[in-house]
RNA sequence: GGGCGGUUAGCUCAGCUGGUUAGAGCGCCGAGCUUACACCUCGGAGGUCACAGGUUCGAAUCCUGUACCGCCCACCA
């Protein structure tokens, strides 16, 4: 016997245990089955599996769990990564707690990637278990790093494959620098926060001119305007004057550039080329001098800074400021001014825009794909001929444009397309080269002027690999099939890129993947990558489908933050408490795509009762069957007696179809919230309940199957542990049990009849206790139409025990509203009301004179042009509703009726 | 500044292409140990679907505008 509440932790481990050892989770190449594949986005190596994480799994799962069961070769390739600033500042943090002053002086590059290398695969080892916790079905055959040796070969290629083609360059751009982490960052790693800052204007010459910055004003010696702005008409472009600044006299030089906004402060601005982006664009514009005042450690530089050389910015601005004070050269100051202060995402330091020398990946040269030509541009019907040849070369920003825009790959929900197409619109080149020593060095070498680029070392001595990483998202961008690639033919290197993926039988049969889940917060970061790089390399989309899911938020509302251990859900702590199902529940029930969702106990408390709701309704079975000496292992087949066996048995189908086909356009949650009313509602508190009086134990036994594959996909353990007490003895274990087929409806008309009669044993319930009626008391149903009344009658005794009355008294007499009877009605189930009957009951009400006869045979000659029934039942309705009295409106709603229908 | 969302019961949220009396979970109130389950059962209260217009026979749903909240992108010296 099982016992009286599901205990997850005993089972658990077992169940995973029994499915690995299976082989249901390794996908075979060979199969003629049609491939389902998932890339799982590879966690961090940077220590554990947080709460977004576990939601990851969860959904990932659902989507695998059902591709098998319906019969798909199903792949979830799992895997870490390497994650370059990410794991560096998390070991050097650790080595600084340990008590080590500047652990990149004092262990020298490779001691510190050793060190590194060595954390990564502890909390490797630590983030397996975690998957396997959350009952994940991913292929551990095929784990993969992103930075194992296989795929450092790839990185490698890629860089040169690019740079051969002219994508990857090396240049002086303006960069964000991050002086705390002594690091150049992407774009994207940048952050902006609001900052009260004094906002000082200053005399410059005859203009006066203001900033927040006045620290990076030391070698300003540029003037800039609008060339339309009345108020400096005198001045022309290219015009110098001398006057005095911080550190003295300068020369200055006036240039007349539109970017200017004339409405801004005093319409006047002076430049920092080397510390701002804008400026920077100017400068190039106008073929202007750069310099750079502060240095890469944040301090300011000799000689150009004099006196204050040396000093940190912050320390140096008062300074500053009181010294051009003291000159009479500050006009005013204020002090409420907002600016955004530009942080780093990692460690959150100042940005400073600084000039280096760096590697980008440029989105706007136009490249002709060395491979198949792209997918998107199988333009089929618009003017293939012209454009066929045009369309092929392509930058990568209109690649990344085209497979969107042109349905090779699906975004749900659909409108992160249009944030997705904002972000390219605004895309500029990509900086790929970090100035630190974890991750995948940039495969550039270099002797005098001399530089190779390639897979493995230039022959010769005096070569000099570049000591730059590349970022991190370059390498995770190849996943979707980097990760598909023999890792062995990784090691001939007679061997191309193009000839290691032809001759990948994974890549083959699995590659594009099917669906790419993540949240929404890196969909630049990493799908905008993936699709940029993947496209372009391989010729083929990554994937065909991306599923975005919304962030777990805290009860509040607010993120969860690992810096506030108070609002963090830890799934290891969940787990024990609540069990893995009940925690996926929580992370996929009730919640749209893409929305974000709040977690907090009580939620997770709920599903822990479903899943024990569950357990509870099988042990009910089970005892069922063994009361009445039937040996569940051993039903095949089972018959339909009872109305109610009947209504289960409708009712099961529609659940079948109406799961299946959410699952299918990927609304899951939808999917496990019908799941949860038909098992609790329907199942449980109905059928269950009748099926005490006369129970039907293969009709039981069956129900139960199918409710317990239906739901294997969002709470595996329970379900497959439910599974080995019902299952028949041949059938495998759930987890590659076949998805159920919906039966046909053979007889939809049965369907009214049948809710009809279960519509009056509820309202003779209803009746009951409305008014007090004593258990067994006699009961007449006066009923609404003749023809009822035999179906009625035959079901009697089945109407007495459901109803629980004694007896029963059939009769037809006055009319019975229908509104009352649909309002007794089952949930789930609609009833289809004829405009005959429509009219019939408006008849028996009186409600119909000759001249509203007339007008409803009107109606009904339009419903059948129309041919289409609901439109007009319900307009019918609405004209019976107004008609009362007001006669007139109804005959003008009734034309404008029938002038839509000539319309259409 | 540009873009994208949200505003539905006390709380957290569903509501797909407009269609019977707007739903669920939790919470609340009342009753209940009936052959599974108190992690339970039965019953109940609670909503002018943010606001104002419009389209329609019919609007939570479509359109326009307003207010508030949130997110993303850009960034102004």
């Amino acid at each position: 016997m099982l016992p009286k509440a599901y205990e997850p932790g005993s089972t658990e481990d077992r169940i995973y245990h029994m499915w690995e050892e299976s082989g249901a989770f390794t996908a075979n190449v060979k199969s003629s089955r049609e491939p389902f594949v998932i890339s799982m986005p590879p966690p961090n190596a940077t220590g554990q599996l947080h709460i977004g994480h576990a939601a990851r799994m969860s959904v990932e799962d659902i989507f695998i769990r059902f591709a098998r069961m319906q019969g798909k070769e199903a792949l979830w390739v799992p895997g870490t990564d390497h994650a370059a600033i990410a794991t560096e500042n998390v070991v050097i943090k650790k080595l600084k707690d340990g008590g080590m002053k500047d652990p990149r002086k004092e262990l020298g590059r490779d001691k510190l990637v050793a060190k590194i290398a060595e954390f990564v695969e502890q909390s490797q080892g630590t983030i397996r278990s975690q998957i396997r916790k959350m009952g994940s079905s991913c292929d551990w055959s095929r784990e993969r790093y992103t930075f194992e040796p296989a795929l450092n070969r790839i990185v490698n290629e890629v860089f040169k494959k690019m740079y051969d083609g002219g994508l990857i360059y090396r240049g002086h751009r303006i960069v964000n620098w991050d002086p705390k982490l002594q690091t150049t960052v992407s774009d994207d790693e940048v952050e902006y926060i609001e900052e009260k800052a004094p906002f000082f204007t200053f005399q410059y010459g005859p203009f006066e001119i203001s900033t927040s910055r006045p620290e990076t004003k030391f070698g300003d010696k540029y003037v800039v305007m609008h060339p339309d702005d009345k108020r400096y008409k005198k001045y022309k472009d290219g015009e110098t004057f001398e006057c005095e600044w911080i550190n003295g006299k300068v020369r200055a030089t006036i240039i007349k550039d539109e970017v200017v906004d004339p409405a801004f402060g005093t319409g006047v601005m002076t430049i920092t080329p080397w510390h701002d982006t804008a400026d920077f664009d100017i400068a190039e514009r106008h073929g202007l001098e750069k310099e750079q005042v502060i240095g890469f450690d944040g301090k300011l530089l000799a000689p150009i800074a004099g006196e204050f050389a040396g000093m940190k910015i912050e320390d140096a601005r008062p300074l500053i400021v009181e010294k051009l004070k003291s000159k009479g050269l500050l006009v005013k100051t204020d002090e409420n001014y907002v600016h955004n202060k530009a942080v780093s995402q990692r460690g959150k330091g100042t940005i400073e825009p600084q000039i280096k020398l760096q590697w980008f990946v440029d989105v706007n040269k136009e490249v002709i794909s060395t491979f198949a030509p792209v997918g998107a541009t199988a333009d089929k019907q618009s003017s293939r001929s012209k454009k066929a040849k045009k369309t092929t070369a392509m930058s990568l920003k209109q690649i990344m444009h085209a497979v969107v825009h042109h349905g090779d790959i699906t975004i749900i929900p659909d409108r992160f397309g249009k944030t997705y197409f904002h972000w390219i619109d605004n895309l500029r080149d990509w900086c790929i080269s970090r100035q630190i020593w974890w991750g995948h060095r940039v495969p550039v070498w270099y002797r005098g002027e001399e530089i190779h680029t390639g897979a493995v070392a230039p022959e010769g001595a005096g070569w000099e690999q570049d000591s730059d990483t590349l970022d991190t998202w370059f390498s995770s961008s190849l996943w979707t099939w980097s990760t598909l690639i023999d890792p062995k033919l990784t090691k001939d290197f007679s061997l191309s890129l193009e000839e290691m993926l032809k001759q990948s039988p994974d890549y083959q049969k699995f590659h594009p993947t099917s669906v790419l889940e993540t949240a929404y917060d890196i969909l630049f970061f990493w799908v905008a990558r993936m699709i940029l790089m993947t496209t372009y390399v391989t010729g083929q989309v990554p994937f065909k489908t991306v599923y975005l899911s919304g962030l777990i938020r805290t009860r509040d509302g607010k993120k969860m933050s690992k810096s506030d251990p108070e609002t963090v859900i830890d799934p290891l702590d969940v787990i024990p408490k609540y069990g893995a199902d009940a925690l996926r529940l929580s992370l996929t029930l009730g919640q749209g795509a893409g929305a974000d969702s709040r977690l907090y106990d009580e939620k997770i408390a709920g599903y822990r009762n479903f899943v024990n709701k569950l357990w509870n309704a099988s042990r009910f079975v089970l005892m069922q069957c063994e009361t009445i000496g039937v040996n569940p292992h051993t039903v095949t087949t089972y018959e339909v007696k009872s109305l109610a066996d009947k209504a289960l048995h409708t009712a099961l189908q529609r659940v079948i179809r109406d799961v299946t086909k959410c699952l299918e356009e990927y609304r899951l949650s939808e999917a496990g919230e019908r799941l949860y009313g038909f098992v609790w509602d329907y199942f449980c508190d109905w059928y269950l309940e009748l099926s005490k009086g006369e129970p039907n134990p293969e009709l039981l036994v069956h129900s139960l199957r199918t409710i317990l594959t239906l739901l294997h996909p969002f709470c595996p353990f329970v379900t497959e542990k439910l599974w080995e007490e019902v299952k028949q003895s041949t059938d495998p274990m759930l987890i590659v049990q076949p998805w159920p087929f919906a039966e046909d409806e053979k007889f939809p008309e049965e369907h009214v009849y049948l809710q009809t009669i279960i519509g009056v044993i509820t309202a003779i319930r209803k009746l009951r206790s409305d008014h007090d009626v004593e258990h067994g008391k006699d009961v007449s149903v006066t009923l609404v139409t003749k023809e009822w009344v035999p179906l009625l009658e035959s079901q009697e005794s089945h109407i007495r025990r459901m109803a629980k009355v004694e007896s029963l008294m059939i009769t037809t007499g006055k009319f019975k509203p229908a509104k009352d009877m649909v309002s007794a009605f089952l949930p789930g189930i609609e009833v289809h009301l004829s405009l005959a009957g429509l009219i019939d009951l408006e008849k028996e009400r009186g409600n119909l004179t000759k001249e509203k006869g007339e007008l409803q045979k009107y109606i009904a000659g339009i419903g059948s042009k129309l041919q289409n029934k609901n439109f007009v039942e319900r307009a019918a309705q609405n004209v019976v509703e107004l008609e009362r009295g007001k006669l007139k409106e109804a005959e003008e709603k009734l034309q404008k009726i029938e002038q839509r229908l000539k319309s259409l």
